[in-house]
Parts: C-alpha cells; sequence; structure tokens
DNA sequence: GAAACCACGCAATGTCCTTGCGAAGATGAA
DNA sequence: TTCATCTTCGCAAGGACATTGCGTGGTTTC
C-alpha cells in the first residue's frame, strides 16, 4: 500500500466504529460514490490495512466475568524454549493476548474466565502446564475502564 | 437473552471470525433459511451478545509497530482518586487497554506507539500528565504471540 | 384436547454490491 | 507546450442480497 490519503482514513475510520456498515452507507459518509467506495475498500482489504472483521461479544452475555493478566517466567530464553512455549499457548482458548516481553518477565497473557472456578480450572490445566515455566503471577481486573479493538485515529 | 442454543452459538462464532459476511452465507453455514438467520441474528444484536463490529487494522500497515505494557501505581485508592485518573486515561487515543487491578499496582495499561520516539511523547505528554500517579513501569512487547479479539468459543 | 406460542421456510419487494465503461484530472517525456 | 499514459471518478445495469409478511408444523399450557 502506498499510502493512506483522508477518504482512506475516513474508510478506515467509519468500519472500526461499526464494522458491518453497508458500503452504501460507507460512500455516503466518505463522500464518494458507492463504486469508488467499494473499490478502495477492495484495496484496503488486499493490501492488508485492513486485516479482518470481527463481531464484538459482550464477555458478560456470554458470561466471561473475569479477566487475568497472567506474567510468566521461563527457566531459559534459547529459541527452543521460547517457540516450545508459544506453540503451547497458542492452544488454550481462553489467553486473549500473549506477548514477549522485556523486563522482568517473559510472558504477559491476558486471560477470560467464567469465574474464579474456571480460572482455577484453566490455571491448572492450562497455565501450569506450559513447558519450561518456572514462576506464574496472576493479577485480576476489578474493572473495566478501556478496550478499544484499535488505536484511536 | 434466555440462553444461546447451537445454531446462536454458530452464528457468533462465524461472525466472530468473518464480521462482515453476508446473511446468505452466514445462513448456509449454520443451516437455516436466510430469513431464520436472520431474525436470529436480530435478537443476538439487540439483546447485547453481539455488541458491535469493528475492523481490524493491521498496526503494521498504519505504522504502530510498538507496543508497551504499562503499570501504574497512584497515591491512594480513594473513589475521587481513581475516577479523575480513569477520566484522564480514557482521552488517550494510544491506550488500547486499561484494567483496574488487583495486587501489587492500580493500573496495567496496553498502549500503542509508532516507534520509539512516538512513545516518549506519549509518555511524557499523557501518562506523565495523568493525575495521582506515582509510579509508572513501563515494559515493551517483543513480539507478538497471540491477540484474539474474542474468547475462542 | 384446544389455544397460544414459537421458530421455521417460502416468496416478494426493495435495496445493495459489483463490474464495465467513458470522462476528467494529474503526471511525465519529448 | 503537447501528447500519451495512468489513475480515480461517477453513472448505469445486472445480479445478489436483506427483510418482511404469511402460512405451517411442532411444542407448551391450561
Amino acid at each position: 500500500m502506498s499510502e493512506l490519503d483522508t477518504i482512506d482514513l475516513a474508510i478506515v475510520k467509519a468500519l472500526q466504529a461499526n464494522g458491518r456498515m453497508s458500503n452504501a452507507e460507507l460512500s455516503q459518509k466518505v463522500g464518494l460514490s458507492a463504486s469508488a467506495c467499494s473499490r478502495r475498500l477492495d484495496i484496503l482489504e488486499k493490501s492488508g490495512v485492513i486485516s479482518g472483521y470481527h463481531a464484538r461479544l459482550s464477555n458478560k452475555a456470554l458470561d466471561y466475568k473475569m479477566m487475568a493478566i497472567v506474567h510468566i517466567s521461563l527457566s531459559g530464553q534459547g529459541a527452543k524454549t521460547l517457540s516450545e512455549f508459544e506453540a503451547a499457548v497458542k492452544l488454550c482458548p481462553n489467553v486473549l493476548v500473549c506477548y514477549l516481553m522485556s523486563g522482568d518477565y517473559d510472558y504477559i497473557l491476558r486471560v477470560a474466565a467464567k469465574d474464579l472456578e474456571d480460572y482455577e480450572r484453566i490455571h491448572r490445566d492450562w497455565l501450569s502446564a506450559l513447558p519450561h515455566v518456572v514462576k506464574i503471577n496472576s493479577s485480576f481486573a476489578l474493572r473495566e475502564v478501556i478496550d478499544r479493538p484499535n488505536v484511536g485515529l
């Protein structure tokens, strides 16, 4: 992708707010004809600027009331150690986010659970079973203040 | 919403993977007629199980190459202190996630930045300016291992 | 057992999406 | 400057899609 102009940004911004907006509404909002808008969107998708669309589910409605932040330290930082850990953590459906980090610990995870009992199960069956882990530190979110899908443009 | 049956779950799951899927494709995927599928989706949206749809932007394409995890401690935990901090942090567009936490620190933030210089600006102009902050600890993500929008169903 | 209820499929209608086409403006070389 | 080329636009048409009303069948309730 060469560069995003004002209209591209408007398209991206609108679909960030409402990813299921019709092309007709979108084109009107950004001040283009439907055909021109459709073609631009096609380019934005194919070039990877927009990498997908996702329904946002209410965690409450789905009974996921707990969010845990987990700091994990491994026994080493060799490439094999890291890749084995990562392959394993990817299999756990409750892990929403996992980053390899600089600093005091190796990985940080964001884990969704239905309740404390559910988290205990996840901790026992998944987190404790991850390879090369030497330390797990779980903190629980008391309240969600912000949860944006993307950076505000 | 009373309860989600198998078909509702299939709808939600499909739209989680592709939020812009047409109703025609969706109905075929879950084994319903288009009309029945449209009516179910309408209920799922109005009842709040699906709270929205969002385009997923490639941070790389938008030049957000850095992700920071920031732990913040406040000078106190009074209601006024917390709400003033939260009102201020909500204004920073680079903060993707903010949780009030139990444990060693008060808040955890996930902050997107274009590069180190950009992060330095965010830290100076936004984070340091947040009220009641006594300690800021920034760690940087070396690699994204997982970033799911929702719990895997 | 009858009535009420619920979710379904079918069909129709109005809307929407996409593609081809020609025009307008920008860019660059002779 | 002038001409060729390239890009992006709007319009129009054809096919796909979404939604609504309606009738049916199965289930619950009294």
